[in-house]
Formats: structure tokens, sequence, C-alpha cells
DNA sequence: CATAAATACTACTTAAAGGTAGAATTAAAT
DNA sequence: ATTTAATTCTACCTTTAAGTAGTATTTATG
């Protein structure tokens, strides 16, 4: 009942990133030095970043990563579905989730409103809504 | 964030077990066969929960598995304990989980609500409940 | 142009979860 | 006593997640 590593390690990256200037250019080694993230993995999982189009990348001297909009535009649950770990509707604690409504084990509707606070709170919480309300990581 | 096969197993397995009458012995041949669960597999996992006490096996021909206790009285969260699969306090969405409450980011709170309703859903429910209300999986 | 510093790509290694095979043990039934 | 049907044990195999290594590519700077 946790996010995948990658997906911890993204959100980490990305909400640290929103907190610097949304234009400011950041390299790979600041960003695996600066939040313990182990450099070859950081940049693996930017690059998936990259291109499902959350942030661009400068490559070559002087390059790094930067957000091309807004980091209030930029929706937690958008991170989550890169690494499959954002929450589906018929997703069910016991991984069958095909019960109709009128047979359910008694887990169904217990279950319903975690689900449905987490999804909310995926889908709601924009980068800068993170960024701006924490501390740094 | 869903649970592990094995704890998604043994919930099945129990839930079906509780169905039956509370003290007829049911053997693992039989139940790979219902559930359609991997016969190797599920005799992998019941040793286990037989290990922790919730269910006692009998060994040797007409043997089988039985609970000892109500089901009434075996909580879901303590089979989710076999599997380190159950939530705890400090548990975190991006397993830092150790930021304290002053200085925290924006998901905490957030994740705050749905955790203490997942928590609240394994640790209140029993076998009985779950089985009672649902149909056979 | 040459160099240096950055990301991207390909391929590999390691660790953990998920699953399987076979033999050992137990005990009722005949 | 032997057989048969059950759990248990030990060891292994397979798949996926997590992490690493090395090289290629890109581009600003001098
Ligand atoms: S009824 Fe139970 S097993 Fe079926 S989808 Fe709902 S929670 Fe999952
Ligand atoms: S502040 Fe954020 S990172 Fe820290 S424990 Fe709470 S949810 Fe986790």
């Amino acid at each position: 009942m946790q996010l995948s590593n990658s997906s911890q390690y993204a959100i980490r990256i990305l909400s640290y990133m929103a907190l610097e200037q949304d234009s400011k250019l950041l390299n790979a080694t600041q960003l695996a030095a600066t939040l313990q993230i182990p450099y070859k993995f950081l940049t693996k999982i930017m690059t998936e970043v990259v291109k499902a189009g959350l942030v661009v990348s400068i490559r070559g001297r002087e390059g790094g990563y930067r957000f091309e909009k807004p980091t209030s535009q930029i929706i937690v649950s958008e991170i989550l579905k890169i690494f499959n770990d954002s929450i589906e509707d018929k997703q069910c604690v016991l991984g069958i989730g095909f019960c109709n409504g009128v047979c359910k084990c008694a887990l169904h509707d217990q279950w319903m409103k975690p689900k449905l606070l987490m999804q909310k709170m995926f889908e709601e919480s924009s980068l800068a809504d993170i960024a701006g309300k924490g501390c740094k990581q």
C-alpha cells in the first residue's frame, strides 16, 4: 500500500524543482546530490518524465530540466500515470475488481471511501500546491 | 497502491473458509481449485497463516485447515501483518515518513485521511464481517 | 575546432516478489 | 503393516522492480 520508488522519487524531484523558480534550469547532478537519489536512477526517471511531456530537457553543456507550463498546471496524478501507479476506478483492494455492485465482498463499500480520497488527493493536487505549502525534502 | 498477492490470496482464502462452517476442515486441494489459486502457492501461504496462529492445520489423511477461534475474532489487519502489508501510523505516501509535524509536505495532511480510513477498515473488519455480507469470490 | 558538461540510449546487474518441484512427514483407513 | 491423502520443508525457478555502467549524442564555451 505505497507508491513505487519511481513515483516517490519523481514526486520529490518535481516538487523540489517547483520550489525553485519555475523557469530555472536544474541539472541532474545537482538534483541527485540535493535529494539524495542515485544519479543514474534519477536520470532514468527524468527521461520518462520528459517523454511524458511534464518537463523539457535541454541537452548539452549548461543544460538541465525545466517545466514548460506553470507548476500549478501539473497534477500529481499525471506523474503517477507515468509509472502506472495512479489509482483506477475499478481498482480493488483484492485485485479482483470485476465484482458487480450486486455481488460484492464486505470490503467493497469500505474501500470506496479511502480510494476516492486518494484519487481526489492525487487528481486535485498540483505541484504548486505541494511545493508551496511544504518544506524541502 | 495495492495489497501484495499473498495478502490478497490470504484474505480470499480465509474469507471463503469463513463462509463454510467455522469448524469444518477444508483441504488445500479443494481450496486451490475453488479459488483458482496455484496449489503450491496456496499451501505456502497457508503454512505462514498457520504459523501466525490464525488457523490450525491437521496433517495427514483427512487433514486440512480449520479456524480455532471464531471468525468474528479474526481481524483483517492480522492477516496483513503476516505479509508485512499492514498500514503503519508513520507510513508515508512518499516513503519518507520521518517529517515532523512542523516541516511537512502538502500531501501530508491529505494523506492522513485515507490512511486512517484504510487502517480503520483493516483493523475493524473481522472475517465474519467480510464473509457474512458478501458473495463467494 | 576542441573541450567540457550536460542528457539520452542500450544493456546489464541486483534484489524482491511471485510461483514451482520434489521429497519428507504425518495420520486415517484398510 | 501398508497404502493413501494430506500438510510441511527445502530448494529452486521466473518475473518484475530497482539500480548501475558505459557509451553516444548534444551544445555552450573558449
Ligand atoms: S466486491 Fe470486494 S473483491 Fe469485488 S471488487 Fe469490490 S472490493 Fe474487490
Ligand atoms: S510531510 Fe510528506 S513526505 Fe513527510 S511524512 Fe508527511 S507525507 Fe510523507
